[in-house]
DNA sequence: TAATTTAACTGAAACGTTTCAGTTAAAAAT
DNA sequence: ATTTTTAACTGAAACGTTTCAGTTAAATTA
């Protein structure tokens, strides 16, 4: 930092009072027009720019929020964190980005640092179902909303805000369409045990195997993480056993890119072969050759309208409710599931 | 924020002094063993956690770096923003992420906001050849370096640290490779024309062009800002004039999808009727199906490395000199130019 | 014209830290 | 036993703001 010009260095030049400078630049009432206008010409002149760090210290307001997300080069957080960055900016607040890597200590870290640092409120995606840190954003106060993931410990989730997609349904959903395509040994390559979102889809994908009458199989439910690797290596033993699924449902889209490679590696064609299907609709999905059929998340709108929520309880401008958002979850279809090829078969 | 427990309250309890409560937690001389102790008990045992930015007021260091990117959900700048976020916390730092959408207003806004915030340094990789706010930069001495992008400006550039790629080598290779496949009628579709990585490719790709007494063609050439639909749109009209290129050259690995996309629309075969060739080389490209062949970017790299000239700067450790990398540009064959299939003619 | 209201302006405290110059008391040196 | 040195500790100023209680002077009212 840099010997900056002071309020007190304009209100020399001005000869006027400290204050005097700081309701000005404010407009604040309780200063004559012609004074007023000249403080404000002198300052500009000067190139005064108001510390950021002792308004904030004095006002206890940063104008800042965090953003605690797994993996910004991952293309579904990447779109979230760009709908936050952009509500963000259009209401007056920047973003420090937090990335934890799935790793709990580190979250830990960063909620405390933004806590240090005054954050008016917090997006975090990164929650697990039990996890020990949201009590603390509760008890200190600090406006959050949760993305995608939510904590499942009743009296949490009843506090916390969030926006999360109707998970239960995508996993539904995803096993009905390859049940109606024919299928019967459906593969499911889950997300993380620990993460609300992944419970979720998975529940969900069980109760529709039962309705369809298809067995619960355990060599057929595989943890992935959310890995593009894991899946990968998954789907490849899933190829290789003696009694390999004829549908792969990823609940994500990058362990479908994953569970792709596998598959085509194997020299077996997407959707003759096999069908595949992810959850998220990254935006690769559409491209010509991938084509994967998906679910959709509305990734930028939960970021965007996550923001909002936060800023509206930041800001009590809004009569203080705790607002939960679920989303639906819809089915995109494309071409790695065959339906434009085959039509549906029940 | 909220009623924080305060050094005042932490000296109260263990009645010292707010200035022994300050020594003691940061390791200071000048009090004894035992006094620190118990101090650094209660402290804790209240849940003492120091304000950054009442320490940020007093010790003029934030701890703060602001990275400027162009758009996070961009493959490159997510991944160069990872390998930022990465080396910042790794180093004690954190990152206000900062997108400014090729706005250059916006971006004046976030420089004068991170001065605002007293950003220890930044990391920007959205300077025009002729950028108007770098000098500002300089002026208030804020450390800062530059990725993938530089001043053009020589009095700027000399003064400017930076890491970037050496694109006019990478832009001579693409064309080097395309010609060796045996192509004589090759398209470009160029990034900004105000960047100076752009304008280095663009360099590059017209001396090979020259060098194999290749014409440069006008309509060969065309500016595609990075933009995924641009360039879809610019090729669509490329592959319908009189004289369709066999061969395109994006400078960029997103506007070669867009390239893609409009190619195959054609009812076109990549690499048999057309080669198609990218720089960045960004993850996707390696997809099955995609395979692209483009010019390896260190986005990771370039972003990591960023923060640690960045850090040697802010905290003077490195007797001080202005660092300047430039990455070698490395070919990265894969299938979308048909070497593989067809290999070298010339 | 004197008394009162109002508007313009200022000084100083406060926000939560660090640090520097002092003060006190114990330890070492004479 | 007195002086000197050292160590432990404290009060207050400073960082750059905002705000509140006062002060001054001009404008309004009676």
């Amino acid at each position: 930092m840099n010997k900056r010009v002071t309020i007190k260095d304009v209100a020399k030049m001005a000869n006027a009072s400290v204050a005097a400078v700081s309701m000005s630049l404010n407009n604040r009432p309780g200063i004559g027009d012609e004074k007023r206008q000249k403080i404000v010409e002198i300052a500009k002149k000067a190139g005064y720019q108001p510390s950021l760090v002792a308004k904030t210290l004095v006002n206890k307001k940063s104008y800042l929020i965090g953003l605690v997300i797994k993996d910004i080069s991952d293309h579904f957080f990447a779109e979230l964190a760009k709908g936050v960055e952009d509500s963000a900016k259009k209401h007056g607040y920047s973003t420090i980005l937090c990335t934890t890597d799935g790793n709990s200590k580190t979250q830990e870290n960063y909620l405390n640092m933004l806590r240090s640092r005054g954050v008016d409120g917090i997006i975090i995606s990164t929650v697990v179902a039990e996890d020990p840190h949201i009590e603390f954003l509760i008890d200190e106060k600090i406006p959050f909303v949760c993305i995608n993931r939510i904590p499942l410990i009743s009296s949490l989730k009843k506090k916390a805000e969030y926006i999360i997609m109707d998970n239960y349904s995508a996993g539904y959903k995803g096993i009905e369409h390859l049940w109606r395509l024919g299928h019967d040994k459906i593969a499911i390559i889950t997300g993380s045990p620990n993460a609300s979102n992944a419970i979720e889809s998975l529940e969900g994908s069980k109760a529709a195997l039962k309705k369809f009458g298809l067995k619960i199989l355990k060599r057929y439910i595989k943890a992935g993480n959310y890995s593009h690797q894991e899946a990968y290596l998954i789907c490849k033993r899933l190829m290789n056993s003696k009694n390999p699924p004829t549908a792969v449902f990823a609940h994500d889209d990058n362990m479908a890119l994953g569970a792709r490679e596998a598959i085509l590696s194997s020299g077996l064609e997407i959707p003759k072969d096999i069908a595949l299907m992810g959850v998220d609709n990254i935006k690769i999905g559409a491209l010509t050759g991938i084509e994967l059929t998906s679910i959709s998340q509305k990734k930028y709108e939960m970021g965007s309208m996550g923001v909002k929520l936060l800023i509206n309880r930041i800001e009590e401008r809004v009569p203080h409710m705790v607002e939960k958002m679920v989303l639906d979850a819809e089915l995109v279809i494309r071409n790695t599931c065959g339906y434009k090829m085959f039509g549906y078969k029940r």
